[in-house]
DNA sequence: GTCTATAGTGGGATAGAC
DNA sequence: GTCTATCCCACTATAGAC
């Protein structure tokens, strides 16, 4: 286990904190194994041995990354989807949330979405249930707006948040912040592809 | 650079080609940095000094499978896009060659895109051009499909294309063969969302 | 909380016999 | 084409002083 753990809305600044963002951030741009505990070192202007003050090993920081990314995403998600009850307005509050979210902490949700298998033994369990949990609390949303008949049913549930999952997930390979794309606006489109495709009227 | 470049088409079974297919078996599940030449060669039932007689280096490995992956997926999707003239259906061929292209060949397929970065030099430009021209024949024929005013004209070029990579490329990552998932079907589902919505009419 | 120094392991890759 | 043996380096992690 980490020594310290992520505490999220923790004032910031401090070199703990530090240390968990240029991990994340150097693991996005690597690879968790593409990532020696010597370059994180470097970039924190600090030596290996300090960074294990911080850390009682590299797999802690990946672990620490993913349930905090997970943790951070679902709360944006429920508390957008709670906030409306039009079937198809929660579908688009939960796209938004979740792609402004996860594109405003990058490097924690990437990290997370694509160096999670690298985890290993509980830390590996407990981090697919979190993910598991998140994908059912999507895929409630979406089953309630087909039981409602705002979606189609001549395709299957499974499919439909399959779809949906792929569309908001593969972004954090490419997006790059500071870039032209908006968050906000592919948001938008992505809600407008998922529920009125792409075709013109 | 590899001794023994992979060569699409050879007739299978010959010892080159097991070391290229477990390689990209391994490096899928484990990632190309999590893969050690010793695991390679234990599931190759060879030394490690022997798999070094087929490439010069472990990173060759990673460069013959990205450009194998790619030539073979261009060649699906130009092949079944030639055949078809009508912009919706030159789409609906598009998504459904690239699907089952790389679905069918999912350890190829996912190691190029998800380990792409990891390469270095002259090899990961090569592989990075590769891929360009890969997205610029994908963005083509949406860019036909849009000027024809088959596609929605409120929604940015750049978009529709982003859109529909996310919604292919994201499945490389959870698909899994034998699965109850259909390849077909699921290629099928993809079509429908993108072009008509997953809206109830 | 940060350091120097180092332990101890496992990594990629090579030499040269058969 | 496959092997045994080995090199050398980079890696994670720890001990213990300040």
């Amino acid at each position: 286990m980490a020594k310290h753990p992520p505490r999220t809305g923790t004032p910031d600044g401090t070199t703990a904190e530090r240390v968990w963002a240029v991990s994340a951030q150097l693991f996005r741009e690597k690879g968790y194994h593409g990532t020696t505990t010597r370059e994180l070192a470097e970039r924190l202007e600090m030596t290996r041995a300090s960074l294990y003050y911080y850390v009682s090993k590299k797999e802690d920081l990946l672990y620490g990354i993913c349930t905090e990314a997970l943790h951070h995403v679902m709360d944006a998600v429920r508390t957008a989807t709670d906030a409306e009850s039009d079937p198809r307005e929660r579908l688009r509050a939960l796209i938004r949330a979740q792609l402004i979210s996860s594109l405003t902490e990058i490097d924690l949700h990437a990290t997370m979405l694509l160096n999670l298998h690298q985890l290993t033994g509980d830390q590996l369990k407990e981090v697919i249930a979190l993910r598991d949990e998140y994908e059912a609390l999507v895929g409630g949303v979406v089953r309630d707006a087909q039981a409602a008949g705002v979606l189609r049913d001549d395709l299957a549930l499974r499919n439909l948040i399959l779809v949906l999952l792929n569309m908001v997930n593969w972004t954090l390979t490419w997006y790059r912040p500071g870039g032209p794309l908006q968050p906000e606006e592919f948001a938008r489109v992505i809600g407008e592809v998922y529920l009125e495709g792409a075709t013109a009227r």
